[in-house]
DNA sequence: AGTTACAATGAAAGCGCTTTCATTTCTTCG
DNA sequence: CGAAGAAATGAAAGCGCTTTCATTGTAACT
């Protein structure tokens, strides 16, 4: 038998190598590699003295090295805008779950919607060499796509909607949620019309779509808040003292997002309007308290995990070699009509 | 000069190699290394030179093999319970923010407040040989404990306190807030006392602090929840019913946590209690939503964003090879008395 | 008994970097 | 102008795995 000791001084009590456990169970390196990724091709005695040794060691692999050879790195990279934000954290538990379960780690990249950061970050996330790369939204820098495509590596977009994504898309149109909410207004008609919220890329596509639907019936009031994305539940009360200050009739507002319609909520409830018939409010997420203000919030609801749970399938099965993946993943979205709209 | 090009066959068009940059740029392989790592050890021109080269290129370094070579993967691993409970989401943000200006990664992981789970994800981290490795709570099973420790990598344990971590521990005594709570609701003195809530590691050292410093002086009541951490705004409401029904007095209860607090403030609200009179409530995270409750909520604040910024310095400072950095980091927390107690 | 096939194992090369140590090329100064 | 020291660069080895291809052992069939 061969000695596998390859190392030309003794083992100072580093790490454990899959050397050294060959060695201890009297095999060669590549046995051990198989004992641990295909088992099946092991004989099943060889298998069980090498899994001993691993134990007794307490051997974990460098998946670096194993990366570098394999070019698999198990590795799935997900860029956000955030994680605190309610909105993406689920999004990213669904994809979590499903990663993990087949086996995937999940890299994360924050990038506060700044085109700038993800530009960075596609950069130190590529470096790593990840199988597959999930971006949030689809509008990205000239240079991030440049970098991407180059990469060639499975890429999902979430959370927005495109004929043309550049490889696959999970998500649905912003715009489209836009009109549904004007025509959930419109069947009940108000004298004017308002819009609120963040100035995202995908809140900016809600919005006018709202604004779209409406145009030739109504003006939509847009309330000036001095503040980025995303929008807080000061900011809708803020907005919401503006409108009702500034004007008579009854309104209907669309939030950015239910955060902002809770502030609303909470302005209109301290001024003891009327809803939704002299008032109606709409956010959107359904987020967990939404079912719970006073009135109860009307929102538009998706399944934010979904679109996680859709993704990390999508991307496992681009990587498995599936080219049967479509390009355009819809998610669903309704309006939950509750108390105030 | 040399001819750099080591490969036996022409290049297919596969990805960028350092190598393939040296060659270009008619230096060698290490002199590319070091423009990109040490610039300051080359000379400008060379630099100039070799960074043409990769800008024209779009070469994207290897980290895998970088990592491999240098022992350093610039990488940090954390394991949260979970991103989509707000709690830890502020966490991670102040984590990932303070170790991307600082030119690391952070590598995600979920472990939906199962040790079990965590013990499976630590041995996948450990594989990808991270710099450093940030875990949830004090408490782990020893497998872990023993992986971590033989891993002889920085940890730092957050949200908790102890006098033993495992390396260092950046949070603070639940047992204590529970008892400060306790005092509080018995300056204002009240009939009945009780607790409700999730029943992770934390959450019972909040709950037997809160009871310990009642014991002699009143019985503490626990309505059961058939469920398991983390609890919801439906298990606030379901306990608060159960809690009402069953008992006359006035009543102080400390919710495990605000959107806890929240469900157990709906259903008082509905019945019309009197607040903070005849029923206080305590709330546990200072959540958005707790200065807009009706009435607003009570609660105990903690900087969570601030845990996630000490935890990334703290290992940041390790790795430098800091050995000054303190066992234990304690994180500030006071009551914000609002309108439920 | 003699192929043939398959299962189980091994040898060697190499993934793309960084490290260490050696060499070359400049400066600087007596 | 030549020696000494510093600055800039390079050669070679190797990080810890997986891959490919070769070899050996074992069973199955004629």
């Amino acid at each position: 038998m061969t000695d596998y000791d390859k190392s030309k001084h003794i083992r100072n009590g580093g790490p454990v190598t899959l050397a050294d456990i060959a060695k201890l169970a009297g095999v060669s390196p590549v046995t051990v590699s198989r004992a641990i990724n295909t088992p099946a091709l092991v004989k099943p005695h060889t298998l069980e003295a090498i899994e001993k040794v691993i134990a007794r060691t307490g051997y974990v692999p460098n998946l670096l090295a194993g990366g570098l050879a394999s070019r698999r790195t198990r590795l799935i990279a997900a860029i956000v805008p955030s994680v605190a934000s309610t909105i993406f954290a689920e999004t990213i538990e669904g994809l979590n779950a499903e990663l993990v379960s087949a086996g995937y780690q999940l890299l994360l990249g924050l990038s506060g919607y700044d085109p700038g950061r993800e530009l960075e970050l596609t950069r130190a996330i590529l470096a790593r060499r990840p199988d597959g790369i999930i971006l949030t939204g689809i509008t990205h820098m000239k240079e991030t796509r440049a970098m991407l495509t180059g990469a060639s590596l499975p890429i999902v977009e979430i959370w927005d909607s495109t004929p043309s994504p550049l490889d696959t898309a999970v998500g649905f149109s912003h715009a489209a949620v836009g009109r549904l909410v004007a025509e959930h207004l419109l069947i009940r008609g108000y004298d004017r019309y308002a819009q609120v919220g963040a100035n995202d890329p995908r809140a900016v596509q809600r919005r006018d779509g709202f604004v779209n639907r409406l145009k030739g019936i109504a003006e939509v009031e847009l309330p000036e808040l001095d503040m980025n994305s995303p929008s807080t539940f000061r900011d809708g009360r803020m907005a919401m003292a503006q409108l009702l200050d500034r004007g008579e009739g009854s309104l209907g507002v669309f939030c950015s997002s239910d955060v902002v319609a809770h502030g609303a909520l909470a302005e209109a409830h301290a001024r003891g309007c009327n809803m939704p018939g002299e008032l109606a409010i709409i956010g959107f997420g359904d987020f967990d308290f939404a079912p719970h203000t006073h009135p109860p919030l009307t929102t538009v609801r998706i399944d934010r995990r979904d679109i996680g749970t859709k993704a990390a399938r999508s991307i496992l099965r681009k990587i498995a070699g599936d080219t049967s993946v479509e390009a355009m993943i819809d998610i669903d979205f309704h309006i939950v009509a509750r108390g105030t709209a």
